[in-house]
DNA sequence: TTTTTTTACGCAAACCTTTGTGCAAACAAA
DNA sequence: TTTGTTTGCACAAAGGTTTGCGTAAAAAAA
């Protein structure tokens, strides 16, 4: 059943010698003779000898494994972190471990437990939407082990995250629909906790306030991301007297499933209301009329947080001092919410 | 900087006893008296001790990890099946590491040594398109690792696998499109050496001699699976004399990809041209006209893996006879398939 | 020839846990 | 008192690797 990992004990049997030999042989210690070097060398390879990682982790007390905790793995924009993880750790020797919070504050709990219980030499976390008790990451950080946030964070938390500019870009957002001639810019928020969404609502706000516009709670709505959240948003803006003439989303499945609302409400897109949204997915240019969206780097987030992990990792200093890296978001303008050019 | 485990000597130490009783203590092992075992534990918990996963490993030669390799990570199947993977390996007390082979052979047999070096007690891997020599596979299993095949597969390695019905998934498609009264349907198949390429080929060839149709060899087009490989292939199918009046395609990019292309063309869709194609997408729902689909069942495909991997190691007979476990796709229909109620 | 240096290698500890075996002390039965 | 049993705990090995230290033998120096 299972196999029998080959030992240095093994290589050392066969060759008549002692099992330090063959590790400095191995190793190319100087005390090796080059006779006995080569003996050495060539049976390891013939026999396809690999040290036993787990010796190994218990005598370093290093895997070089990274954990990883995303609210959702079937998701494009954490999918694409995940990329950009993954092949940053790979490249620096490290594996990673993936396991989704699914959003629920005590399935992440279990799964920070599961990964500790599998020695990771550190955590990388976008927290679910619903965790407000940050003690179990908390513990992590008292360990000495390093913990880096990426998208979501707690400003809690001590330690280095890599965020985007949820604020510029929102505030970008805006302007462009504000430069279209848009007057009464409705947003549909994110969960009023999530760090980004309040990020988001605030770059909403200022851009308006630099315009001197007026904001208008009515055009404000905070969904939970559910279709039945959207409906409701897009219920009560579309049921204002004085009604919305673009739309700006918190995130890209609020921006389709609202798009989708309003179209069959008989409105037309750009022409009557604008849309503009955070979005990510590649398909979106398949969707009619494409959306405007303030694009994440993704791919990139993930690479920061891995180099912000190795760098710690590697921090040779009594104390290290945890950084931020913010990522700026770009405005990708599609036919969405160009009134002007609108048929 | 790194974190100092706490050990059993460390509790011994405090207790003034040995290494041992507080192993057993912990335990709950027979030999130790009443007083001792709560003294123990209450430090125990006091402390918050855990034992050394690396010692265990060790000890065990179990690592309690699986190693997962897909093509890629941000592909909304595979993440789909990564999810499945994920969930049902943490119930069973098992982490993942995923890895990604970005299609290319040589990428894969990198992150296979790389997980290998990391002490896996299995691999669940949807080669690469353009793997064709299996040795670094060949090699896990000569080791008695078990690895298992998800969605690709080579029928040389006796292995367990998870794959879809494609032959009968692509039949569903043919059919389906026949009886709607399409009369020249085209394939744009996937990589001719792809196992599940061959498969909806072979399904769709099966289903046209069934209705006693020719089957036009123009009608079938290979593509690379990249943009310029899409167009290519409509640029084929289009400038036929006879042009098709439905099109099946392989995955959902060459859906997407090929109806925008058509529809720029100025082909309606479905009344001109119909569409199917085997799509996973959820965003699917927001593309006009939506797209006729058969589904995989991707979730439950990583549920799968993940169990005839723990039936494998919890096989306690000296050898594990592979099973194939075969899923059914399911067609789902929606417009662009329906020449019938098309405007 | 004797002493010192160099060369080449082995012993054993350390990393931390689990577990088979051993060994005292306490206690019951004869 | 002697024998046998139970209780409560400790020793040591095993799992595989690395590494400080020790030590033979061979070579060089005295």
């Amino acid at each position: 059943m299972s196999y029998k990992q080959l030992t240095l004990k093994d290589l050392a049997k066969q060759l008549n010698t002692s099992i330090t030999t063959v590790s400095r042989a191995l190793k190319g210690h100087y005390s090796i003779s080059e006779s006995m070097r080569t003996k050495v060398l060539e049976l390891a390879k013939q026999l396809d000898f690999h040290p036993n990682p787990m010796a190994l982790n218990l005598l370093k007390s290093r895997s070089f494994t990274i954990g990883v905790i995303v609210p959702e793995i079937a998701h494009h924009f954490y999918s694409m972190v995940m990329e950009g993880i993954e092949e940053t750790a790979v490249a620096a020797g490290y594996n990673v471990m993936f396991c989704a919070s699914k959003e629920s504050s005590e399935k992440e709990e279990d799964v920070v437990n599961a990964l500790l219980q599998s020695r990771i030499d550190g955590l990388l976390i976008a927290p679910s939407k619903e965790t407000i008790n940050y003690t179990h990451l908390q513990n992590i950080v008292n360990k000495g082990m390093p913990l880096i946030f990426f998208d979501r964070h707690s400003a809690d938390l001590r330690v280095s995250k890599v965020l985007v500019n949820d604020y510029e870009g929102a505030m970008q957002a805006t302007n462009h629909l504000l430069e279209n001639g848009c007057k009464r810019i409705a947003h549909i928020a994110g969960p009023k906790k999530l760090s980004n969404s309040i990020q988001r609502l605030h770059g909403y706000k200022d851009a308006l306030k630099n315009n001197r516009i007026k904001i208008d709670k009515d055009l404000i709505a905070h969904c939970n991301l559910t279709k039945e959240g959207v409906a409701d948003c897009i219920e009560k803006l579309l049921s204002l007297k004085n009604k919305p003439d673009a739309i700006f989303t918190y995130n890209s499945f609020i921006a389709f499933e609202s798009m989708l609302l309003v179209k069959r409400k008989g409105y037309k897109i750009p022409s009557d209301i604008c849309f503009i949204g955070f979005a990510n997915e590649p398909v979106i240019s398949y969707i009619e009329p494409q959306l405007t969206t303030v694009l994440l780097p993704a791919y990139e987030m993930g690479q920061e947080a891995t180099k912000l992990f190795l760098e710690q990792i590697n921090c040779k200093t009594e104390k290290y001092e945890p950084k931020t890296v913010t990522l700026q978001a770009k405005l990708i303008v599609k036919e969405s919410s160009l009134k002007k050019k609108a048929k």
